[in-house]
DNA sequence: TATTGTACCGGACAATTGTCCACTTGTCAA
DNA sequence: TTGACAAGTGGACAATTGTCCGGTACAATA
């Protein structure tokens, strides 16, 4: 795992003062990341995530095996880059529909999220895959690595979720919309059910529709854990306010 | 991926009449299962799942790579044999459990269980982590292997795990306890949130204590999900019925 | 333009996983 | 006892992943 790897000169819209201090990216080193990335959608696309090896990627973009692992510590990365510009328009167009219903009720607006997010992994569930399970190799003997092998959990894109859902659920707390809950765990939970791998299992192994998980997904977090006013109490259940 | 691998002499406490017909396992076969097992575990135990290869595995229990590839198809599934057993007495403990509560509300049982099932993931992080990852390494062209991969969710602890489950959220349903829901969907969701690698993550990563874990659990599928009882509506709550 | 330091390059290498196949051995039936 | 044959064996092999390190080439200085 290369330390350096994470060096990261394009940071996705953020005003250029944030690294324009830095030594600017080599002329070079530029055109390989932009090759690479062509090369790998493309293999990605011929042939699939997994028939396409990380080895032939470097050959076909026309650099070495070092050179693509230094910015890519694994195929995850790689994915997660390619990703990366639909990720990001999917957070505006989030962010946007948060703001434009900003008085609503939580729940609706965690609806609204949940139909959005389901909505992603069926558009993505191809590249979505590797980058969720990336290799998963077991972690030699350093237990520290176990966080870095977790792209996933530990991406921008996932702390992002995180962080929406958690405001969400804060928001709809404190707003007396719903009896109080562990936020974190609660929003990684629902992380838990909205993975890319879980996605695919549902999809591709127990055959149901998104409609069906969407729906699925509904009823446990708005009906369900949402639903549960202050005055419903755990076990002994009294009266559900209007 | 070896067809034969999942030729299985040792059905684990069936009666002999399923597979008395068959042709015995071989004295040799028998002593070499024996061997991989025992090792298996002493190295494990001695440096860790991840550090401890295949290949020394086979070394050390004086097979061949061949020999052992052809019971265990990769490192998960030589975890859930070693497993087993602690699974099978964990099987029977609930089940007793559930027979002895027959009569108490689903949503008691279920909490039961969430609360067993934390138990076990704690006391079995170790092994339980690669079994559930096994090597996620892609699927190479075949989707069909897809499948094959992912031991865990189609290990008899999985699908027995998950009959229990839809067995007893179709009790609580048809009881009239709770509002109605997709219930292979839904136990599937929660055994996403008892899933080994959550729970690692959980565990180590966001550093919860199992109590919380388990108070989050029950917060989502007891309090909420299971607390929705049929007049409550979806998004217009009605009464609650005592 | 010459120099310098460093980010970057590339391909050899080590480690694993999983496959393959020619060979061996145990078991049953005659 | 013997022969047949399926089950079982083992280790070479191919394919990948990820690391390492001697060199290179670019951009900033002088």
């Amino acid at each position: 795992m290369n330390e350096e790897s994470h060096y990261c000169p394009w940071p996705s819209g953020l005003p250029e003062l944030f690294w324009s201090h830095k030594r600017p990216e080599r002329r070079d080193a530029a055109e390989h990341r932009q090759r690479i990335l062509e090369v790998a959608r493309r293999l990605f696309a011929e042939h699939g995530v997994g028939a396409t090896s990380m080895h032939q990627i470097a050959i076909a973009a026309g650099v070495g095996q070092g050179t693509l692992y230094r910015r890519y510590a694994h195929k995850g990365e790689l994915c997660m880059d390619l990703l990366r510009e639909r990720h990001e328009s999917f957070a505006q167009e989030v962010a946007e529909l948060l703001a434009a219903t900003a008085t609503s009720p939580a729940l609706e607006r965690l609806e609204s999220v949940l139909a959005k997010g389901v909505a992603l992994l069926e558009e993505q569930g191809a590249l979505l895959g590797p980058v969720a399970g990336s290799d998963m190799r077991e972690v030699p003997c350093d237990e520290a690595d176990f966080s870095r092998r977790f792209s996933f959990q530990y991406s921008p894109w996932y702390l992002w979720l995180h962080e929406l859902l958690a405001g969400l659920l804060t928001e709809a707390v404190g707003r007396g919309e719903v009896a109080s809950l562990d936020i974190p765990f609660t929003a990684d939970a629902i992380l838990a059910t909205l993975n890319p791998m879980f996605y695919r299992f549902q999809r591709q192994e127990r055959g149901f529709s998104p409609e069906r998980i969407l729906q699925g997904l509904r009823r446990i977090y708005i009906d369900g854990v949402m639903n549960l006013r202050i005055e419903c109490g755990g076990l002994q259940p009294g009266h559900a306010s209007g």
